[in-house]
DNA sequence: ATGAAAGCGCTAACAG
DNA sequence: CTGTTAGCGCTTTCAT
């Protein structure tokens, strides 16, 4: 049975407990080299019985190999980026490689300050959310001598890898397709972040594709902080009373959407016939609404395996060799029944 | 300037690029001990200049102290466990302390395997959810001689320290409310999780709560998979043709709880006349629906607080001869729009 | 198939 | 205030 010890077990106790080396005990736990199966047995038993559990602080530093990712993401309240980390998860299945979470809060001098905790810890890889870093941050992701993929989006020059969307593309399709069903008073709502550099792509996409056709946006509005089903219907409300001919609203988040169209329902606004309606993200939320929200699938589950894939190509075999990897996924607009005017069903 | 070297930067570089020794190096960076102010500086100018990056792999083993605490739960997709995550991250904002997170998808061979992981780096305490877990991960954590956290629940018996809400008397209390607004004919819908402890808890308390009043569940189903939004429409859709003389519906959270709503609002029901309806979360999506659901806090940021606090009171100085912390939270019921047919407001 | 020796990069403990 | 010495617990490498 364990017997419970003040200070942790280590692999000479197993080995005095077997009467076996601990060069023997190490590499049975390991599965490394041949080990008869008689020895092998009896240190299982051994480790078992005593509850024994690697110390691989010290596995890490003899052999030079920790196996650890890094992951770096802005947040976790957003449903976004656990999605991501699932991605991740589960290309990490079943391979030795362990993620490692770390959260930025969207602030460039706390990304810098948990890569640089991340990184000394001497990880095998690193992903981390955007392109956009501080130059200290570069310079560690560059120096670090292993993989980094940069993820969400591909609108810049990325360190090493990198895996994601055109934000600014997706901006630019949402705004082909508004015109294309004949809307032209448009109105945008999104979140007040200056360094959710990802949103500000989408708008300026969105910008660039309507001034393609002439047309500007008519109104817009950023908020912050909240409920952001509560912060959709506010806004909306207020939106609309400022701006009463609008007809179409573009929302940089889903949740805000779907809190506009509740909203829009309640008051019997006709939707898409008067008003048109479109978020970002595709969540599996908007599936219980009365109505479907047109959006566009950030392909989120997806980055995340990619990420994982490319590290787990560049640090298993010797294929280090080839060109960094950048992978461009393509978002698909779904309409819903929010971004129909012309053919209706 | 940060030449790319492809050996990681060791103490020993910085120690030979600014002629001090390596142990005064050391002192330096972790800010220990008193170095003179030109030293520092010079150390701090080589330092960064390489872009050295010190390696705690070699200064855990070394110093037998290790910065991490491990956080084990169930799933990322829910957003109840990231706001516990933030609760811990915020806790931790500002000391040495770094959590870790594991994943078990609610599968307790996962949980074995992922505690197994973690304290195989030695962490220097450990946050997991639940109070139910095999046997082996039990006297994993007896035996890791650190300090132990189990939250969420403290409806059992810790191994150690604990922190949460009963679970159980939530379910009761909920029933007592349900009953107390005239309310009898009660319906349930949950997830189809018998591994979700503290789902069966709530509807074990809320079934003895009604069993007090001599009334018992009328119906009842359960779901796995899918948007919960969405299911909650189905469901609640089908267990009222069913079950037609039902008028509460208590469901065993708020995602499902708000597609009833929406699905009854649409049916032109009559809220909280003919129908009364509850959840469990709290979730702040909810603010945004045509009508607020009743609902009860889970504490979740709060948990993860005083978790947080009580393995720093137990890390930090020498008081860990306390007895182990239990702290129970109150859970407090919202009524909302939807659980309140005898007294309208 | 098993063991012995050396050392990973850092810090505790002690000298000066 | 600064340097020296000896490990931390494991794995690599080389013997046997």
């Amino acid at each position: 049975m364990t017997r419970p010890t003040k200070r942790p077990l280590t692999l000479r106790d197993v080995s005095d407990a077997c009467g076996v080396s601990e060069m023997t005990v190490s590499r049975v736990l390991r599965k490394r080299g041949d080990v008869s199966q008689g020895t092998r047995d009896r240190v299982l038993a051994a480790a078992k019985a005593l509850g024994y559990v690697p110390n691989q602080i010290a596995g890490s530093l003899a052999s030079q190999r920790v196996n650890l990712v890094a992951v770096i993401i802005p947040s976790l309240s957003n449903m976004v980026f656990p999605e991501v980390l699932n991605g991740v998860n589960s290309a990490f299945e079943d391979t030795p490689l362990q993620p490692v979470v770390g959260v930025t809060d969207y602030l460039p001098e706390k990304e810098e300050r948990v890569l640089y905790e991340m990184l000394s810890w001497r990880p095998s890889g690193v992903i981390i959310a955007g392109l956009e870093h501080s130059e200290a941050t570069r310079a560690m992701l560059r120096n670090a001598g292993i993989p980094v993929v940069e993820i969400m989006d591909v609108d810049g020059t990325p360190v090493d890898a990198m895996v994601g969307i055109s934000h600014r593309r997706a901006g630019r399709e949402m705004a082909r397709a508004i015109l294309k069903e004949g809307y032209s008073k448009i109105g945008f709502m999104g979140t007040k972040m200056p360094l959710d550099h990802r949103a500000r792509k989408r708008f300026e996409g969105l910008t660039e594709g309507l001034a393609k056709a002439g047309i500007e946006i008519e109104d817009r509005d950023f908020y912050s902080g909240g409920s952001a089903l509560a912060k959709g219907r506010e806004m909306t409300q207020a939106m609309l009373e400022r701006s009463p001919d609008l007809d179409f609203l573009y929302y940089s988040n889903d949740m805000i959407g779907a809190g506009g169209l509740l909203w829009l329902l309640d008051q019997g606004v006709d939707i898409p016939g008067q008003i048109g309606l479109a978020g970002f993200n595709g969540v599996e939320l908007l599936q219980g609404l009365p109505r479907q929200l047109a959006t566009m699938d950030a392909c989120r589950a997806e980055i995340g395996r990619a990420a994982a894939k490319i590290i787990l190509d560049r640090t298993d075999p010797q294929g280090d060799d080839a060109a960094p990897a950048h992978i461009t996924l393509t978002p698909t607009i779904s309409p819903g029944d929010t971004l129909r005017r012309s053919r209706r069903g």
